[in-house]
This record gives C-alpha cells, sequence and structure tokens, in this order.
DNA sequence: GGGGGAAGGACCA
DNA sequence: TTCCTGGTCCTTCCCCC
C-alpha cells in the first residue's frame, strides 16, 4: 500500500514535467478519444493529476503543489529521476500508440465488443456471493506508531521509520509535509527539515504483529495474514455463532452486528498493542480493503453487502484505490476517460479491443464490485522464487562485482537452506548506474542451493552482461541480485536433492550409466563461451548461450557395470574413460578424471582448434572458452538432442552426429558451430592481456581450465597445479578469467599460492571506477531484509498475491481474487498467453567450474 | 497456432 | 551526495514442432 504511494509521489512528479513538454495536439488527440460524456481528458484534467497522490490516509489537507516543487528540485538531474523521465516517455508513447488504435475503432466493431463484454458481465453478476462478511484490518503507520509508543517523545513530532536513503513509513503529521513511505530520507528532510528518523526495528514490530494474530484468531481461525499488519478475516461464522452475545434481546443487522464485533477486534487489539488498527467491512476482499482506507487512522468502515451499496460505492471509487491498479494502469485508463471505476462499464468494448482477456475479466469484476469471498483461496503452497540483492554505490570494478555475485550466493543458499529449498533456474539481476534493470538467467538440470553451483553459473551471467559492453564503457552497476525459482523443496520431491556439483555428478553417474556408450564425448552444438545471441532476443539484449552441455559422466565409463553404488559412495575405484583421448583413469575420484579431461581438452584445443567457433585472437579469453566447448551435463532432458564428437577429432574436421539414440552414430557430418550464436566482435570488449617477456611461451603452454592464469609446459606440471587449483576455491577473485579479461583488470588477484596473478601479466585494461561499498545504503538494506524475511516467515507471500488481481501494462489479469494465506500461496488460473518456443537455454560453463 | 523458457515490467508491503 | 528489498504474476518475444 505504502510503495504504491511511493511510486505515485515519484510518478507524479515526472509526470509533471513529462506532461508539461506535451504539446496541445497530443493533448487534443487524447481528448479526441471519448466514448462518453466523461472520458474527456483535458489538459486541466491532467495537470490536476500531476499532484502527489492525496489517496494515501494522512496525505491530504497540504499545499500539494509545493510539495512536488521540493520534491522535483531535490530530484532532478538525478539518474533515476532520468530514468523515471524515460520511463514515463516510454508510458506517453504506448499510451499515444493505444489512443491511435482507439481512434480506428469501428462504432461496429465497438458495439460487438461491447455486447462481448456485457454477456461477461452477466455471467460474472451471476456468480456474485453477498453471503460473506469479510474485514481487512490494517494497523495504523505501523513501524511509527510502534516508535512512537515505545518513545513518548515522538508523539507529537514529525517522524519517519528508516534511513536516509529510504523510509518505510511516516507518522500522520509528518504525512502532512508530504513525508511518506518509500521516499528517500533526503527528500523527506527537505520537505520536513524538523522530520525525526527513527531506524527501524523489525523484531519488535514482528513481536506486535504476533500479538494482533492473536486477536485476529478469537474472530477467524483462518485469518489470512498478509504482511505484518493487514490480515483479511471472514468473521461470518464468528458474527452466526455469537450474535446473541452482542444483541441479546431483539435481532440486529448485520450491519450493526459486524460493526460491533470489527470495533471490538479493533478495541482488544489497541490493549494488547497500545497501537491503533483501522479496518473495512464488505461483501469481499477488494472492496474490504478499500474500506479499511476510508476512515483511518483508528476507524472503520462498513460497506452493505447488497448490490446496490456496492454499486453506488463501486461507481464513486477512482479506479487508484483498487489494489492492482498502479501508475501506469492508471495513466492508461486515465488517457481512455477513465479515472473511477464506474467509467469503466460505459467503456467496455473500448477495453476489450485495447486490453487482453485476463484484463478485461479483472475489469469487469472492478467494475461489479466484485472480489474474492472465499479466503481458503488464499491457502496455497509453496514458495516460487527466492532471492536476495545488494544495493551500492556504482561500480564497474569487475572483481567487486564478482566477488558480491559470490556473497549474494552465499546468502541466497542461506537463506534457501533455512526453508528447505532448492531451485532450477538461477536468475540474475542486475541494475546499471542509470538504473535499468535486467535479468539474466539460466535453467540447471538439477534442483540445487549450493551456493558454488549458484555463484558460477551467476557470475557466468554477470561476465555475459560485461561483455556486451564497450571497453571504453564497463558495465557499471549500483545493485546485483541472485534469485533462485523452480523451486522445490529440498528433502520432499520425488527423487534425492543434488545439493552439491560433485553429487550431482555422481548421481547421474549412476543412474544414467547403465545405458551410456562409452567412448564418446557429449557435446552440443556448441559456441564459444561467452558468446551472445546479440539479434534472436526481442528486448535487444543478448541472450546466453543456448545448449551447452557438460558431458556427462554417463558417457565417461568404460561400461556400467564398472559403475556401481559404490562409486557413488566413493569407497571403490572406478575405471573411468576419457572422452577425450580415451585414456583409462583408474580413480574413484571424479575430480581426477575431471581434472584430465580438462589438461586433455585443454590441450587438444591449443593444438587443433577444437572449436571452429573460438575467436582465436581473442587473446587469454579464448582459451578458457575453449575449455568450456564441453557443457554443462544438468540436462538429462537434453541428452536426446546432443551430438556426439567422436574423440580425439579436431574441431576443424570434427564430425558429429545429430543423434536421439546415444547409440546410433550413423548419421551426417554436421557442424557443431552456429554461426549466428557467436559473440558479436566483442574482440574488442576484452582488453589485450599480454604475458610479458619472461614469462611462459603461451603457444606451447597448457593454461589452467581452473584459474585461467598458470600456464604449464607439461601434462603433469599442469596437473600439478590444478591440484592446488582445484583445492583452493577461495581465489580472491573468483573468477580470473573474467577479471584478467576484464577492461578494469587492475584488481591484483592472488593464485592459490597467494602469488599475484599479474606478476607475469600486463593488461592495458582501463583503470577501475570506485570499489567502496555504500555503507549507508548497506546498513539500509540489512535492515530492510530483516524486515522483509519477517515479513515472508510470516506470510510467505507477495503483496501482489495479497491484494488481488494487478495489471500490467496493458493487460490485467483476471484471476488474482485468489490469495495466499499464510504460508500459502493461490493456485493461479492460467491466461490465455501467446507462448512461443523460447530459446534454449544455458551457458557455458567449463567442467572445472564445478569442482571448484 | 501451440508449447514453453527468458526477459521485462507492473505491482505490493 | 543520496531513491530499498523480495516476491508474484502477466505479457511479449522467440524458435520449434
Ligand atoms: N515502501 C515501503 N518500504 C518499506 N516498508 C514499507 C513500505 N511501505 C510500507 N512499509 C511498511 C511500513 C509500514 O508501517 C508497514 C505497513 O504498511 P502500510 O499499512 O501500507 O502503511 P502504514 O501502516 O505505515 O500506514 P497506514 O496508516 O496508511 O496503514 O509496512
Ligand atoms: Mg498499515
Amino acid at each position: 500500500m505504502s510503495d504504491s504511494a511511493e511510486k505515485s509521489w515519484v510518478d507524479d512528479v515526472i509526470m509533471v514535467t513529462s506532461q508539461e513538454n506535451q504539446d496541445d495536439d497530443k493533448l487534443f488527440k487524447m481528448s479526441d478519444v471519448k466514448l462518453n460524456s466523461t472520458s474527456q481528458v483535458t489538459k486541466h484534467q491532467h495537470i490536476s493529476n500531476l499532484t502527489l497522490n492525496t489517496h494515501k490516509a494522512g496525505m491530504q489537507g497540504f499545499d500539494a503543489a509545493k510539495i512536488n516543487e521540493i520534491i522535483r528540485k531535490a530530484s532532478e538531474g538525478s539518474r533515476f529521476y532520468q530514468h523515471k523521465q524515460q520511463a514515463q516517455q516510454k508510458l506517453d508513447a504506448k499510451i499515444k500508440e493505444m489512443l491511435h488504435t482507439a481512434q480506428q475503432m469501428s462504432p461496429q466493431l465497438l458495439e460487438k465488443a461491447t455486447k462481448k463484454m456485457e454477456a461477461v458481465a452477466l455471467e460474472c453478476e451471476a456468480g456474485r456471493d453477498l453471503s460473506r462478511t469479510i474485514v481487512h484490518v490494517d494497523m495504523d503507520m505501523f513501524y511509527a506508531a510502534v516508535e512512537m509508543r515505545d518513545q513518548p517523545n515522538l508523539k507529537d513530532v514529525p517522524m519517519a521509520v528508516g534511513g536516509n536513503s529510504m523510509l518505510s513509513t511516516s507518522n500522520y503529521i509528518a504525512r502532512k509535509f508530504g513525508v511518506r513511505a518509500g521516499m528517500p530520507g533526503f527528500i523527506a528532510r527537505q520537505l520536513c527539515p524538523a522530520l525525526v528518523l527513527v531506524p527501524p526495528n523489525f523484531s519488535k514490530y514482528k513481536a506486535v504483529s504476533r500479538v494482533v494474530e492473536q486477536v485476529f484468531a478469537i474472530y477467524d481461525p483462518n485469518y489470512a495474514m498478509m504482511s505484518l499488519d493487514e490480515a483479511y478475516l471472514d468473521i461470518t461464522d464468528y458474527m452466526e455463532a455469537n450474535a446473541d452475545a452482542y444483541q441479546a434481546k431483539s435481532e440486529v443487522d448485520n450491519e450493526t452486528l459486524a460493526e460491533a464485533i470489527v470495533r471490538e477486534m479493533r478495541l482488544k487489539i489497541q490493549e494488547a498493542t497500545q497501537l491503533t488498527a483501522s479496518a473495512g467491512i464488505a461483501a469481499n476482499t477488494r472492496l474490504a480493503k478499500v474500506c479499511s482506507d476510508l476512515n483511518k487512522p483508528n476507524g472503520q468502515y462498513y460497506l452493505p453487502s447488497d448490490t446496490r451499496a456496492i454499486m453506488d460505492f463501486i461507481n464513486k471509487l477512482p479506479i487508484r484505490k483498487i489494489s492492482g491498479i498502479g501508475n501506469v494502469t492508471e495513466q492508461q485508463l486515465k488517457a481512455l476517460g477513465i479515472t473511477l471505476c464506474g467509467q469503466i462499464r460505459p467503456n467496455y468494448g473500448l477495453l476489450r479491443l485495447l486490453f487482453s482477456d485476463c484484463s478485461l475479466d479483472y475489469f469487469v469484476r472492478i467494475s461489479l464490485g466484485l472480489g474474492e469471498t472465499d479466503l481458503s483461496n488464499y491457502t496455497s503452497g509453496e514458495q516460487k522464487s527466492i532471492s536476495t540483492e545488494t544495493t551500492f554505490t556504482g561500480t564497474s570494478c569487475k572483481q567487486k562485482l564478482m566477488q558480491m555475485v559470490s556473497d549474494l550466493s552465499i546468502e541466497l543458499h542461506g537463506d534457501m537452506k533455512k526453508k528447505g529449498l532448492v531451485g532450477k533456474l538461477v536468475t540474475l539481476k542486475t541494475k546499471t548506474v542509470n538504473f535499468v534493470l535486467k535479468t539474466r538467467s539460466m535453467a540447471l538440470g538439477e534442483p540445487t542451493s549450493d551456493p558454488e553451483v549458484m555463484g558460477k553459473v551467476a557470475r557466468k551471467l554477470l561476465i555475459a552482461e560485461m561483455e556486451k559492453c564497450p571497453v571504453d564503457e564497463p558495465l557499471s552497476l549500483r545493485l546485483l541480485g541472485v534469485r533462485m525459482s523452480n523451486l522445490s523443496e529440498e528433502a520432499s520431491s520425488g527423487r534425492a536433492k543434488q545439493t552439491t556439483i560433485s553429487k550431482m555428478f555422481e548421481k547421474q553417474t549412476v543412474s544414467a550409466g547403465r545405458e551410456s556408450s562409452s567412448n564418446y564425448c557429449l557435446v552440443t552444438e556448441s559456441v564459444a563461451s561467452n558468446t551472445l545471441s546479440e539479434a534472436s532476443d526481442k528486448h535487444g539484449s543478448d541472450s546466453v548461450n543456448p545448449e551447452k552441455i557438460l558431458p556427462s559422466l554417463d558417457n565417461y565409463c568404460p561400461s556400467s557395470s564398472n559403475i556401481d553404488a559404490t562409486v557413488t559412495n566413493s569407497s571403490k575405484n572406478a575405471q573411468l574413460i576419457c572422452p577425450i583421448c580415451g585414456e583409462i583413469i583408474n580413480s574413484k575420484f571424479l575430480t581426477a578424471l575431471n581434472r584430465h579431461i580438462d589438461a586433455c581438452l585443454d590441450s587438444n584445443v591449443k593444438k587443433k582448434s577444437f572449436n571452429p567457433c573460438v575467436d582465436e585472437t581473442n587473446n587469454c579469453s579464448s582459451s578458457s572458452e575453449n575449455s568450456e566447448e564441453i557443457q554443462e551435463k544438468f540436462r538429462p532432458s537434453m541428452i536426446d538432442n546432443l551430438k556426439i564428437l567422436k574423440p580425439n577429432l579436431s574441431s576443424s574436421s570434427a564430425q558429429s552426429v545429430d543423434c536421439h539414440s546415444q547409440n546410433d552414430l550413423n548419421g551426417d557430418d554436421t557442424v557443431i558451430c552456429h554461426s549466428k550464436l557467436r559473440r558479436d566482435s566483442t574482440d574488442d570488449v576484452n582488453p589485450k592481456i599480454h604475458y610479458s617477456t619472461d614469462s611462459w611461451d603461451i603457444r606451447d603452454s597448457l593454461l589452467c581450465p581452473v584459474c585461467n592464469v598458470v600456464t604449464c609446459t607439461s601434462l603433469d606440471s599442469l596437473n600439478q597445479h590444478l591440484d592446488s587449483c582445484l583445492a583452493t576455491s577461495n581465489l580472491q577473485c573468483d573468477s580470473p578469467d573474467v577479471c584478467l579479461t576484464s577492461p578494469s583488470a587492475q584488481c591484483d588477484l592472488r593464485n592459490p599460492t597467494g602469488k599475484s596473478v599479474f606478476e607475469n601479466l600486463e593488461c592495458d585494461g582501463t583503470q577501475t571506477q570506485g570499489c567502496l561499498p555504500d555503507s549507508k545504503s548497506d546498513d539500509c538494506r540489512k535492515s530492510l531484509q530483516d524486515y522483509f524475511s519477517g515479513v515472508q516467515t510470516l506470510t510467505s507471500c507477495s503483496s501482489d498475491l495479497r491484494t488481488g488481481p494487478r495489471p500490467s501494462t496493458t493487460f490485467l489479469s483476471s484471476n488474482g481474487e485468489s490469495r495466499v494465506r499464510g504460508s500459502k500461496r493461490k493456485v493461479s488460473k492460467k491466461c490465455p498467453t501467446i507462448n512461443k518456443k523460447p530459446r534454449t537455454s544455458g551457458i557455458d560453463i567449463p567442467i572445472t567450474d564445478f569442482f571448484l
């Protein structure tokens, strides 16, 4: 709730600029699209909307124009502001396009669409359930109230909870100055110099929340806690059971009874916590939520459960009051002349022609005042994703960024462990210093929570992003995040969970080994590592390299009979055959095989350009790419589409066979490399790293596939080095290859011996930028995390699930009415979408990476 | 045209 | 001088069948 307010306080200010720049032409065009008398969009209306969102409780009665001016002055020119402006311009363009489409519509078309929508409305109306009494309870200025309670000197001063970078909430005195949740502290101080900032104390809020919950349980044991300070209750049963107690003599009407019960509940909350709560009572959750805000603070509102009252109420309600309609949707609808819920129905036809089916259902239900009546729909299953992210002072220092990704992965691992979760999809989230958000993901074949695996993959994704940037403009980020999704529970999924790379490897060895053919190395249609498909991405962004497969150990086993459970238990030696040279390795240690393969590959590569895609001019990065030819083995599902490379083949003459059965080797020769997937002239991206004259001769040496730094002149010495390299996973820079190839490779990386890897290198990369963490934002993040982890523990659900279906840009969902309860999730109805075949995911990961 | 993954985006507390 | 964090759902794009 507060955050939507936060969004709007920013967005509204941006809109001022944006709208002021609009020429009258556009405004007239916008106003041309009017299908009824209420849908006219005038300049005045626009300007009047360019103010702070005063819908939020306590946000009325101040000089909005003055506040807007202060906010604008404080943020104008900042990158944040610029980004917001750009976003607004994009939205403006989108809206313009939408209006253009609307203008093309013939009356006949509109009429037809309207009829269809009316039919839907009839159907919805028929299903209207007015039998339940739903209450939405929301604590007043929750954090601030707790602090004011505990520090009485804060009672009469404007105060806010939060740090300098972001406020969680503010008290009502501060709200009069325009200070609100989600606002950065420095702007709040400008709005209200006397503002007292109180750091948050989340454990305290959690404790208070638990007390409030106990009160809820009296009235509805199945209450649905939506956040620390918010819950839905269905008090219908309680009303029936306790009517007599509230009105012993005569029959009480629903309103009196419900009001009395809720008043009592709020009183009990106050007695227990000394804090006030507000409540909304209505026939469904959507309406109840709106109602709880109407008499804030310390008030309640009852909306009679009859259709007429509901329609009167809803018709006058601004659309923005509906949970799920945010800044963007509000602007879109406003452009169509819809600012009140009552204006939806007269525009059914137009909406139908402009929005998706999902959205339509949602609009129809809003227009009829319909919403969720069954709180058990909030009951559902497991969490869908888990993530951690950090904001810091913008930096392009690759070492720093890599380290952060590693740290995040470890942190995420901790969170996942706590919840017993493992995931299959790793997503890296980045935000540039210009506030451009990006996510890049890669699917694993097996679920894991191993910080090493997650970290490796996330770093790979980051490398890919870095490599897209021109050398003179290295990727400069202010936020990094790692997310795992496609979650399952660690213990309860059908098969045992793979939590480490080696376990994963072992498992597959055992389970799949029996049918494998031994002397072939599985390779996908591979390309050099870090290659990106520039053209294929609709967003103009790169996608990770598809169809990467690591060799499965299945294929390294001379015969299935040699591999049994004892291998998994590591209690017995196994014979493993190198798929590259065919050499048999007697070892129970997979790492031994791995080392051998790496060395083998590397030497093969050096001798005979293993991969036709490898860019020989790519200096030190090309050698690491070579070792990444052989790809992740995490994807049993991809086995069928593998190409099988006969061992000892150089890439230039490699015969690969499209093969669905691994024993079918009769196919035609194929070219392994997809040229379209090649990285586009990224040569320049990599700084030139030259080996100094007194270092080894790179042409005849074996580059360590683990650190990509040390080169050896013989296999023996390489193996020796590999041992130490593998044993020391905590290289100071976790991905030296990246750091070394980075433009900012001035970071002094150290190899396992502690020797600077730059001792033998010259790097003409660019200077790094400041790498110092922002302690302020770090503090803030910590506390926010505390808070949110508390919320998650409590509800394990997002606000999205709490508050109803939410429209996205142009298309609104219809299914959001079922919501989570407690730590469970709703079962969502699938919306019809245009689905297309995805690009195959995957990114190169050297075998060795999995053993680091 | 359907299937399904990746990426972006809206929204919420 | 400064603009958070973690989660969900939806849509679009893309490629393949
Ligand atoms: N954008 C935000 N960032 C961090 N914390 C937030 C944010 N918005 C809300 N919160 C926290 C602080 C709030 O006290 C708590 C409950 O939110 P909410 O009910 O929307 O506001 P509130 O309880 O502070 O005021 P209100 O009286 O309007 O309900 O959640
Ligand atoms: Mg509240």
